[in-house]
DNA sequence: ATGTGTGAACATTTTCACAGCG
DNA sequence: CGCTGTGAAAATGTTCACACAT
């Protein structure tokens, strides 16, 4: 690791935790209205509240980066922007390519967080003839087969894959070979890429259900809910495909409002790693 | 497999561990696919590749539900879709609602994976009066005056936010105020909440800046890349709103295959805490 | 005074490695 | 013998609390 900087205000050596990195982006958000309200200084506490952390966590997140604040007063706000959005890599021109251009795909064209920080949609792609050359977000999309000369003439290092399930490895080992080492993955499935290729996945329905799983929670506080194990007679519970797996209560008896027991925070989650094969019930958008 | 089960086997006492949790659609997931395959059983280490994590976590995950494991021979499909199903309360019907149906919110009332798994779209709600009618997968789009009446009637306690940053904690708060307890929320901003209730979030722009960070790294190695420390004279590094921070090198001179040192692995995110305010630069689809 | 920066305590999560059930 | 289930170790992440720079 060229680690060549023997200097360095105190921490900031190698690795800022990976807890760390994925709040970077938190605090520039934060960070970028402050900028905007024209607001010169914050305080940990107060950049923590608009952030949603608290503010022990962010200084110590801002430790790893080094003294970027000033004992007494606070951190400069357009400093920090800067600082952070160095370390993010937002201060240059990342080139991104969006592949499957259905209603999701399209929304993320048109998302103005993208554009918004370093990141340019070099093009939008789509395996269905009939979206080429329709225009998205004002770009006109491309047929699939010229993905690999787009990733090529812009130098793309970053892919979005926005396809349905059934699509979506094909679609990754294309990506990978035409050179992309970064994929954020839309589609709901596991895809197995080499070492040294990342994948981050946003996975609408997993979201749902780890609020589900909370939900009933806050439900089941005292109704006990369900029976106890199972009821009996496993292995036949359901086998139907793609279809709910067992029975329908529409929710639990209880009225609408707060719950005893509060269960609240608990909002936290986490993405995998590459895997290998993986085909789902569930079909994107497209 | 109807396995003895002596009765609450050993763990399952109370609390899962989040982390245990997030991954639990994963494994559903996974399972649902043998499941259609009509594999009968899978060994943990079969199971973990598909949902791409390794067996160790695998089998620590399912120790926090029970024992429902087979020693010598490994899980049996069904029961286990049965038992993930039941812990994650996708053996319940949960309607649900969506707010905000620009192209994202569409992309959501079209996406299977939420039909799939005991999740209902009870409505779909618009601001805009334009919108209204409108039929978006099968739903007929009704303008937010309705919104109470619809969470009402359906006992609807999950409320998913699509709409534009700015209108985000309104939503929010008619939500809350209508009996709501289970957020999910796609437009960049830090929602704030009451205790009780749990707020997960999806932020496309946050994904993608982890990974340039990721990407910055393996481009970086030898490079040396930026200066040091800050261009100095900090504080007009941009102030434009909505706009790129600084710069545009247009990515890094490297060619755009492989990297020198790996970098691999590196995935793995983390979402955070309900906050307060917080308005940001980006505006979503709506 | 005030609020950062951080060592140290605490908590959670991951990985190891192996006893023991089928 | 093979594979689960799980204590115990290691690694990561969070919170505390306070010295100390401004």
């Amino acid at each position: 690791m060229a680690t060549g900087r023997t200097h360095r205000p105190a921490n900031r050596s190698r690795g800022i935790p990976e807890a760390t990195v994925a709040r970077l982006p938190l605090y520039l958000r934060a960070l970028t209205a402050l900028s905007e309200r024209s607001v010169p200084t914050v305080s940990s506490e107060e950049l923590a509240t608009a952030a949603g952390v608290n503010s022990a966590k962010l200084r110590k997140d801002f430790s790893y980066l080094g003294s970027y604040g000033t004992r007494g007063v606070g951190y400069d706000v357009e400093y920090l922007v800067y600082q952070i959005s160095r370390e993010l890599g937002l201060t240059q021109d990342w080139p991104v390519v969006i592949v499957g251009i259905g209603n999701l795909g399209a929304a993320l064209a048109n998302y103005g967080g993208f554009a918004s920080r370093g990141f340019r949609v070099a093009s939008l792609i789509d395996a269905d003839p009939e979206m080429a050359g329709k225009v998205v977000a004002g770009i006109e999309v491309q047929h699939s087969d010229g993905l690999e000369q787009v990733i090529e003439d812009n130098d793309v290092s970053i892919g979005v894959i926005a396809t349905p399930a059934a699509s979506a490895q094909p679609v990754c080992d294309r990506l990978v070979a035409a050179g992309i080492t970064s994929i954020l993955n839309f589609a709901p499935t596991v895809l197995s890429v080499p070492d040294g290729v990342d994948v981050r996945k946003v996975d609408l329905s997993i979201e749902l259900q780890i609020l589900a799983f909370h939900e009933q929670r806050k439900a089941g506080e005292l109704s006990d809910e369900d029976a106890e194990e199972l009821p009996q007679g496993a292995g036949e519970v359901t086998a139907s495909p793609v279809a709910p797996p067992a029975a329908s209560v529409t929710k639990r008896g209880s009225g609408s409002g707060k719950s005893p027991a509060g269960a609240s925070g608990g909002t936290s989650g986490r993405n995998g790693e590459p895997g290998s094969d993986g085909d789902v019930p569930a079909v994107m958008p497209a």
